[in-house]
DNA sequence: CAGCCCTTTACACAACCTTTACGTTGGCTT
DNA sequence: AAGCCAACGTAAAGGTTGTGTAAAGGGCTG
């Protein structure tokens, strides 16, 4: 069961989102006041907090702050609209994401939905994985943290060692450029930032020394992906 | 019950509309005043607004502005004869449709079940939703966000297969060009906008590459379907 | 300060969506 | 039944946006 914390005002609209989230099967609860969310949120007994920038008694960064002393649990921060300086001030705080007022049910439960499975790639990443694993010609050996195309062994940066290995291990799906920025950078992807695509470009051309049928495929808007083979 | 409000100072009006309206068995509240309509409508009791742009105390502009700042209950606004520019700072502003006065009740009515039904289609895609499902030769991957005919996987763009899907989750149902435009491609559907009409002739090409007897029907002036088969 | 790596910049290109243009269809009028 | 007209089908052109990649920039480490 999922729970999710929204800290918030307005009644209004708490009762709304409540109805919206519980039928998706979330469970839900909604607090008003600052500093009685900090401490719900602060239990980790919720799997995510929608946290409202503009709160009575207590400012929503300042929750927010006080929030990362003790937990990592990921934060959607809703703000007025088009208030630009409060989202990067999240963001920098440690908000997973945000999103500005007013905003369609529908577009709340699709971030929602973007977090959560986030964060479920990450905390798949930290159990134990297979130590080795094959994709058509890759062969991943993550004890020598290398990837060898037919049995020639990539030469690859820990980025580009990371993106690829998080490729192979969703072989066959999709992978959108946004999670690969988050866990393979460590950063939310920006709008004009290319970097990602360079390490793509990179690893692209090393694979290609060894092996010109080893294509990693672009699905444009969405992501990258690595083909299985025998599909 | 669906509950409709509606803001005009004209009292002829909206007594006639709440005839109308009484009939066709919607719950009908009116009042005479801006700012008493925006606390109303704010209330989020009702399914949907009908504004009126000129109010006396408050411009039906402002309201419209005020409450898009807590709610996205659908409004359709009503405007002077002709009145182009209201009505386009009123859509830019969120209205979902305007009807100019003087209008014809039974167009009110028509036009208000165009924007419910909608919002009902809306709200059916916010729920959580089979993950595969099959019609006739196609077969839809969600998870994958992939299509096939008869196994052959299409190469579809994320606006085809958006469309696509519509489609196929309303098997047996007609969809109308409207709904298809403001879901998939999230606009309205202008007076001589083709657009549509391409993505359509363009997936019904990908189909027919597999498959020549998988075909999406046109139902002229009404909207697309695809048949369920096994009728 | 040299070397490596990540990021940014810049430009070209490809994919995609939309518009244009013209042909066809189907319903309706006369 | 003929003719008209709006709706539709679709090829081709146009415009926009995302992506590929070379090259330059910048930061870190040894």
């Amino acid at each position: 069961m999922t729970s999710i914390l929204m800290i918030d005002d307005d009644m209004a609209l708490t009762q709304l989102v409540a109805e919206y989230l519980q039928l998706d099967g979330y469970q839900f609860t909604a607090v008003h006041q600052g500093p009685e969310g900090l401490e719900l949120a602060k239990s980790n007994a919720f799997q995510l907090v929608l946290l409202d920038i503009m709160l009575p008694g207590m400012d929503g960064l300042t929750v927010l702050k006080q929030l990362r002393q003790h937990s990592y649990c990921p934060v959607l921060m809703l703000t007025a609209r088009g208030d630009e300086i409060d989202r990067v001030v999240g963001l920098e705080l440690g908000a997973d994401d945000y999103l500005a007022k007013p905003f369609s049910p529908r577009e709340l439960v699709a971030r929602i939905k973007a977090i959560l499975r986030r964060v479920e790639l990450v905390q798949q990443q930290q159990q134990p994985q297979a130590s080795s694993l094959q994709v058509n010609q890759l062969k991943l050996d993550s004890a020598k943290r290398q990837i060898s195309v037919l049995d020639n062994p990539l030469v690859l940066t820990a980025t580009e060692y990371q993106i690829l290995e998080l490729l192979m291990r969703h072989a066959g799906d999709v992978v959108s450029k946004e999670d690969l920025s988050q866990l393979a950078l460590g950063k939310r992807l920006q709008p004009y930032d290319r970097s990602l695509d360079m390490h793509i470009s990179n690893i692209r051309k090393k694979i290609a020394q060894y092996d010109e049928g080893e294509k990693i495929q672009t699905l444009r808007g969405l992501g990258y992906l690595l083909l299985q083979g025998d599909n």
